[in-house]
DNA sequence: GTAAGGATGCGCT
DNA sequence: GCGCATCCTTACG
């Protein structure tokens, strides 16, 4: 959409099945306003982490004060620290009581390049979990954040990509999962060509 | 209070 | 492909 408000997307849209919205998420358009400034990516990547019987997923030991957001209404944004150094964000889905949420793994940088080379210091710049909360500035500030309603951090929304171009894996980084969790193709990513 | 381990990234081999 | 950095969260007691 040039030179007009791209629609973000709403509560309903992360009110669904957590599979559903992961693969939806591809394509659509990550934006973080830093210190006035649009830094933007479009998700390529995302993986779907599914209530307590799901062993990959930090809901699987239930309520506790870091996953208590992910029991609450969907499009908030659970943000996370991890290996004792890097950030990682993730979208609440599904109704307020059902512990789920789908983690942004990668997206191909649009806005704010320039800025978001600043911010994360070396290339690439966004195509790990990680590496892109270190691009776009996203850390334990950004915890709770509702991104239908923030200023500072939202999805805007594009044409949902063709199925030819999903691509279907298991989810990286779980061997601490049971056999069933590590097989699950859970998560979602956008074809190159 | 203490210990164990992690939804990763980087540099070196 | 492998080891390591580094600290928060959790479990257990």
């Amino acid at each position: 959409m040039i030179g007009g408000m791209a629609a973000r997307l709403s509560r309903r849209f992360f009110a669904r099945p957590t599979l559903t919205v992961a693969r939806e998420l591809l394509n659509q358009r990550l934006v973080r306003v830093h210190q006035g400034e649009r830094l933007s990516g479009i998700i390529v990547e995302t993986e779907a982490y599914v209530g307590e019987g799901d062993s990959a997923a930090h809901s699987f030991h239930g309520r506790t004060a870091r996953t208590a957001i992910m029991y609450g209404p969907p499009g908030h944004a659970y943000v996370y620290f991890t290996y004792g150094m890097h950030w990682m964000l993730n979208f609440v889905t599904e109704d307020e009581g059902f512990p789920a949420a789908v983690l942004i793994r990668a997206l191909a940088p649009a806005e704010g390049i320039e800025t978001m080379r600043r911010l994360r210091g070396r290339e690439p710049l966004a195509d790990g979990p990680a590496k892109l909360c270190q691009a776009l500035a996203i850390d334990r500030a950004l915890l709770g954040e509702d991104i239908t309603t923030s200023e500072r951090l939202f999805v805007e929304r594009r044409p949902r990509l063709p199925d030819a171009k999903v691509r279907a894996t298991p989810r990286i980084g779980i061997g601490y999962a049971d056999a069933p969790a590590r097989e699950r193709p859970w998560r979602f990513l956008a074809a190159h060509g």
